[in-house]
RNA sequence: GGUGGCGUAGCCAAGUGGUAAGGCAAGGGAUUGCAAAUCCCUGAUUCACCGGUUCGAAUCCGGUCGCCACCUCCA
């Protein structure tokens, strides 16, 4: 049982070995909190979920840290343009910037909850490690990794040899393709900046080369190193990541420290389509996660067409893949349900225990996983779980154990959903949701009569009370065992 | 121009040499007063196309076509 993964570095899938044994050390590029996070974003952050909680799994001890890039990121050729997008919005909106940020920090810190996300260890907001941030930048200064021009710092890419590892690229031919202006300071265009002299800007510090602000890749260097040390495990971030942000990090993290590998593996993850087209801000077709909220999307079906195809594979987010993604959950809900109700002895027993079959399931679901997070193929064996479990008539020791594998799938990877509530009540009736419902007895008085209407046969009445029930939310189920009530 | 990826049933999607998982949708049947849910049955002689290697290819090689991504702020 060996968990292999895809490393962007060495472009194959490598067995994953942390360098402490049992310890992962895990960095993953987060937000920028200059707007809302959308469904893009998640999907990266989403494949680091599945890539902790699969870790987690497998018996490491996950050290998992989250960035909060609450300065804009902006590279020095926008400066003149004045592109920095957090003061670009706070422009527009005629805020404080760290106001902006601040707001879109509990944004996305409530997606996280709605998306039902395991918190990583640190959240490091990079505006709190400006201090780590300079230390660093001297650092490369004094080892001759990094230049001073007026109060601007960069990096001297001749000093490091290796720079385009991670992305291949070929760096003479990146200089014909480049569509970025020259910035004639530099001593080389591919030179990149640390800090940033401008009194004009709106977020700055005090540095020893002037009152600025840093660079946009120093950030996740510092805190990376604040947290994780010198060396990192894992790396994860999204596609658009690898080029020149992961580059230009493994550049300035390996020269100041000394040590390689900066990171043992890096994963990322391809962009997402929105409705078959390429989802971007600057195009602004994008959704949210509020949004799908408010649209009575639940972060589980959001979570399950996010995160139903593998994650170096583009997947087109779509309402009907949400739809479907409902679909799918209810049917692990049923199944679930009548388990529940095996157990719990308000349905008849059979006598099949089911154990091998289990844990075939649980061995396949992992082997799934362990070949870099299929999670396809970890689904079909859920869904297959599902089929079994509804096709037996499981013992209600049976009945318990199939019920314990599913909380574990769900442990596992959050894509499963919550066991169901299941209530009997002293009236008959089975009461699938929350014991304190405040419509219950509303609700059973209903059941009651049409109870009534039906044995008199006047099924007229007891359909109309069925469809005054389902408009309320509720769903009456007649069944060999009795009258069961859901809560839709 | 450079680099990488993809093309599997109506749709989504696994499968990297041994004879096509799973989900959604659709049709038929069982069950039901009617429903809902569930179960059973029905699907690709075939994996964009052409050629090659092989006893054997969706899987390897060569070519063709189509789509996409990165190289620029973006996860």
């Amino acid at each position: 049982m060996t968990f292999r993964i895809y490393d962007t570095m060495t472009r194959g899938l490598v067995e994953f070995q942390p360098k402490d044994p049992g310890v992962v050390r895990m960095y993953n590029c987060g937000p920028t909190v200059y707007s809302s996070p959308t469904i893009g974003n998640f999907r990266s952050f989403l494949m680091a979920d599945l890539l902790r909680r699969h870790l987690e799994a497998r018996g490491f001890t996950v050290h998992q840290v989250m960035n909060i890039t609450d300065v804009g990121h902006l590279t020095e050729d926008d400066i003149e343009q004045g592109e920095d997008k957090l003061v670009a919005a706070a422009r527009r909106e005629r805020v404080d910037p760290f106001e902006i940020a601040r707001r879109y920090e509990k944004e996305f810190f409530e997606a996280l909850e709605i998306l039902h996300f395991r918190k990583a260890e640190e959240y490091p907001r990079a505006t709190e490690h400006i201090a780590e941030m300079i230390e660093m930048i001297q650092g490369l200064l004094d080892k001759g990794h990094a230049y001073r021009v007026g109060g601007n710092v960069y990096f001297d890419e001749e000093s490091f040899a290796g720079f385009g590892k991670l992305s291949h690229k070929n760096l003479d031919e990146l200089l014909e393709g480049a569509r970025v202006a020259v910035n004639e300071e530099k001593k080389d265009p591919r030179d990149f900046a640390l800090w940033k002299t401008d009194e004009k800007h709106l977020m700055q510090w005090d540095a020893p080369w002037g009152r600025g602000f840093p660079g946009w890749h120093i950030e996740c260097s510092a805190m990376s190193r604040k947290y994780l040390g010198d060396e990192l495990d894992i790396h994860t971030g999204g596609e658009d990541n690898i080029f020149p942000h992961h580059e230009c990090e493994i550049a300035q993290s390996e020269s100041f420290t000394g040590k390689k590998p900066f990171v043992r593996y890096w994963v990322h993850c391809r962009h997402l389509l929105v409705e078959g087209k390429k989802m971007s801000k600057s195009l602004g077709n994008y959704y949210t996660i509020q949004d799908l909220v408010r649209e009575g999307w639940t972060g589980r079906e959001i979570r399950v067409a996010l995160g139903r195809v593998h994650y170096r594979q583009p997947v087109n987010f779509t309402k009907e893949s949400l739809a479907e993604a409902r679909k799918g959950l209810q049917r692990i809900h049923e199944a679930r349900a009548r388990l529940l109700r095996i157990a719990k002895g308000l349905e008849e027993a059979g006598e099949e225990a089911l154990g091998p079959r289990l844990e075939n399931a649980r061995e396949e679901f992992g082997k799934a996983l362990d070949e870099d997070l299929n999670i396809s193929a970890a689904m079909a064996v859920l869904f297959e779980l599902v089929s079994l479990v509804n096709r037996s008539k499981p013992s209600r020791r049976g009945a318990e154990e199939a019920l314990a594998l599913f909380r574990a799938f769900e442990d596992w990877t959050g894509m499963v959903g919550e066991e169901p509530e299941v209530q009997s009540d002293e009236e008959g009736f089975v009461w699938m949701a929350d014991a304190e419902d405040p419509k219950r007895s509303e609700v059973l008085g209903l059941a009651k009569e049409r109870a009534m209407a039906k044995a008199k046969k006047d099924y007229q009445r007891a359909d109309e009370i069925r469809d005054q029930l389902a408009r309320m939310g509720y769903r009456l189920v007649d069944t060999a065992e009795g009258i069961r009530i859901e809560k839709v």
